[in-house]
DNA sequence: AATGTTTATCGTAATATTGCAATAAAGAGA
DNA sequence: TCTCTTTATTGCAATATTACGATAAACATT
């Protein structure tokens, strides 16, 4: 025991636990932040910007990356981290229509 | 060293990656879209719709509650669950947020 | 009072996450 | 080539999460 049971759960489900399990942390959240602030996209700098240590840095944007939710590439000199609108996108649509759903009910 | 360094951010950040965590799990998510599709609000039977052990459902329901996504309240018999429209209402306004303002940059 | 039903809590084992120092890898510039 | 800078990876310790059996608590129904 201790391992999550995922396959007793839909793949919908399961996708959607996942992104939100990656931004479910505030150095994440703080990422994302950043780079909806800064640029969108950046080259180099995130670090600096974070109260953590490099390799802390470094796991936290795998974690983001492997998730979908933003999206690294090698431009020349520097890793380039950009948002992917597509994730964010299906996130802004899930809580969307929970809350519609929601709100035509009556409690 | 393990634990979350929170007080390296901002309340705001907390708050967010505290509803996110509690939304970061499948049988969580199930347990929000059931309640959503039933009722809203409902007594009982949610243990019968999850495939989980009764004690690891309730644990799950604890941390919905704690993170403030779900109520709970004694209703004479049963105990009834209702999601909580605020912090839905929340989690949808950030997302909201953030994809308007990235949509009004561009990469 | 005794029994059944439903939910919560405790205790515990398995697994996952968080964080960092140390080290590696890869390219830029001297 | 050697060094500097930047990011990734490895290894490890501390902590948190996940899951469940056992048990408790609260209230019905018999």
């Amino acid at each position: 025991m201790g391992a999550t049971k995922s396959d007793q759960f839909s793949d919908q489900q399961n996708e959607m636990a996942m992104m939100l399990k990656a931004l479910a942390h505030p150095a994440r959240v703080a990422i994302v932040e950043y780079l909806l602030k800064v640029e969108s996209c950046i080259c180099g700098g995130i670090v600096d910007h974070l109260p953590l240590a490099q390799a802390t840095v470094s796991q936290h944007l795998r974690e983001l990356k492997n998730a979908g939710v933003i999206q690294g590439s090698v431009e020349g000199t520097a890793i380039c981290y950009c948002l992917n609108e597509k994730a964010l996108g299906k996130l802004k649509n899930y809580f969307g229509k929970l809350e519609s759903k929601l709100k035509s009910k009556c409690c």
